[in-house]
DNA sequence: AGGAAAGTTTGCGTGCACGCACTTTTTCTG
DNA sequence: CAGAAAAAGTGCGTGCACGCAAACTTTCCT
């Protein structure tokens, strides 16, 4: 795969991209969110506005993206270590809750202020669809070439179950909306802490993924 | 519910809404999706171009949305419509095929201008999350009020599994870079038809769907 | 080494999303 | 039925996303 020596260029990249990412939080940060500028956080980063945004295709993602960094890769490197015997469901869902809640000073401070912006909120749910790529390789190459396919329908499956958790735990007040004109219910659990809200959302998941994982037909 | 005679209001509402579809499918039909802006849209609806955004979140929403018209409820509805004693799995399968099926020559035109614009590609396929909330309301009212987080997660792999369905179908040719740097072996299976992709995908949920049906242990 | 090819950054221009404050229309209530 | 309250539409201004084409840098190949 991609194992060639990095390149200068690459690591330019790499380093840009950090560049506005730090100076993206930093300055939201030190004056609230609303009074940064692209051009601010450009300007920071030592590039041209211009550039900023073939990195980043919102204002509000280079913010998200300090905080979220590469979580998509740790994440699949978690489950790629899980050893072979372990059920594909309890491999996901162990590396899932382990990488969300491996989560230090800084970016609990953070997380705080995302939820103060419903944009930078929703640009942090959206984040959650990344980590679908990388699951999806994982996952075929523990199901073998014939369930590639499967694989993408289980990795989208997941990202889903981690977005609704992350929905729920960071909205500790408002609850009606989310189900159609029905309500379905009108209570929706007192939203318990992000391990139990991943575990919870992730459960339904499981038979799906322990069915995969058996050859073909029982 | 909101079982209520209408009022004048909600009905201007939705003249409205449904004023600035046609206006948007006919403007791009005419004369290329790239030479409709909103301004025109809204002047040849009759409204402002404020408030075409008060409706509609982006140029090409308007234009999807002619398209997808209330596909949502038509699915919900098509879901609930099955007697209680068929398989949960089944009915939304069914449900989901009969409705993407469903197409008429108008709407086969429409789909064949929005494959041309990246863009257009783009916003036909997150018009899928649509179904989500109610899609959710109907799979909780089948599991009971105790299932109602899990119907949520359900609804939520359903739209990612049909989703993914329309992104392989609408991609005949280019076919890399859909995994991670991996590659995930590579082939993609060549496509079939719309609903062939649609039960495709699906199949991978239906253990998930039977397990919820289910009591609680078995 | 040297030059061609591939990839990146940048300035410029256009159309758009969206907040705010105000007007108009519909609905609710005494 | 009248007036208050709520909601939708409108005009205006600001910052932003993104296409395009030109300048520049790194990489590749002989």
């Amino acid at each position: 795969m991609t194992t060639r020596p990095p390149g200068l260029r690459e690591r330019k990249k790499q380093a840009t991209r950090e560049a506005l990412r730090e100076a993206a939080l930093r300055l939201a940060v030190e004056r609230g969110p609303d009074q940064v500028r692209v051009e601010d956080i450009a300007e920071a980063a030592g590039v041209s506005p211009r550039t900023y945004n073939n990195y980043f295709a919102s204002r509000e993602q280079a913010i998200v993206a300090a905080v979220t960094a590469d979580r998509e890769a740790r994440i699949a490197a978690a489950v790629a270590a899980r050893p072979a015997g372990v059920r594909l469901a309890d491999a996901v869902t162990e590396a899932v809750v382990e990488q969300y809640t491996n989560t230090g000073e800084r970016e609990h401070e953070a997380l705080l202020l995302i939820t103060t912006r419903t944009t930078l909120r929703d640009a942090f749910l959206d984040a959650t669809a990344d980590i679908e790529p990388p699951l999806t390789a994982v996952i075929a190459e523990r199901l073998g070439d014939t369930g590639a396919h499967t694989a993408r329908v289980l990795a989208a499956s997941v990202a889903a179950a981690v977005r609704i958790a992350l929905e729920d735990w960071l909205r500790p007040t408002r609850n009606a909306e989310a189900a159609g004109s029905f309500g379905a219910g009108g209570l929706v659990v007192p939203s318990g802490s992000l391990p139990d809200q991943l575990r919870a959302a992730l459960a339904p998941l499981a038979p799906a993924l322990d069915a995969a994982e058996r050859p073909t037909q029982p």
